[in-house]
DNA sequence: ATTTTTTACTTGCAAAATGCAAGTTAGAAA
DNA sequence: TTTCTAACTTGCATTTTGCAAGTAAAAAAT
């Protein structure tokens, strides 16, 4: 259970996604990522413990929730919930930022500054999995 | 220096301000904290090596600078940079998911919402401070 | 001009977060 | 059924954050 440091809106934002990873967890999610492997391959390297500890929290926090593939699988697949997909404005004015004031950044795919909160968490998403 | 995990602009931006403290820092800048006293009144309460310590991260960054709040005076002003302002947007937008998504979070003052990057690092502002 | 107070850090150490790499096990593939 | 792989777990090292006391220069008070 988070604690929040203060009752301001931001700080309690980052009390839940202001670590080194979860918003990079989300970026990825964003643009595809479902499963624990495909988060353990983004290109930052994350350790596993890290991953593992950072799904569960970003689950606990209600941001993102994990069902199963098939039937009785216990394989996951994570998904963004609307709490969670509410945070692509903020991601993408952070990419924006990174973008035109740092030196030579990718350029996100097309996918991701197109992404819409209401794209994600409406069900169908979930089983069509594969 | 720091250095970048990978190109993505997300992830190097949060290799820049993705701590427990640099966006807590900008924002109170962006409502008008401008000396180490005002950002250790807080009310996240930031430990003092902490906040000299991002402080001066920050500077390096290219985020904020410090400037004398009078000729030859060595306690100095912090004020945000065109790069630092450049930030607002993304912080409006996690503030304001901040507030749609946790529960009873403060509302900030209207000065934050109403900030746009143009406001800052136009010069007149840090000969103004008193 | 001198003394006192305050601001802006610095320091030493403890606690928490992150990282590395090996290990384990259940689910999936062969 | 056996083998492989995904999804963690574990033990320990490194880094970051936090606590609280200390220091010194600048600013305020006398």
């Amino acid at each position: 259970m988070v604690k929040f440091r203060t009752g301001c809106p931001i700080a309690s934002a980052l009390d839940i996604v202001g670590d080194k990873w979860s918003i990079v967890i989300i970026r990825s999610m964003v643009v595809g990522a479902t499963s624990y492997s495909d988060l353990l391959a983004m290109p930052e390297k994350i350790a596993t413990n890290i991953l593992a500890e950072r799904l569960r929290r970003l689950e606990e926090a209600g941001l993102i929730r994990q069902t199963q593939a098939r039937q009785g699988a216990t394989r996951g697949v994570y998904g963004l919930t609307a709490k969670g997909a509410a945070l692509i404005p903020a991601l993408q004015a952070l990419a924006r930022w990174g973008e035109d004031e740092l030196p030579d950044r990718w350029t996100p795919p097309e996918r991701f500054y197109s992404a819409r909160p209401a794209d994600f968490d409406n069900g169908s998403m979930v089983t069509s999995a594969s």
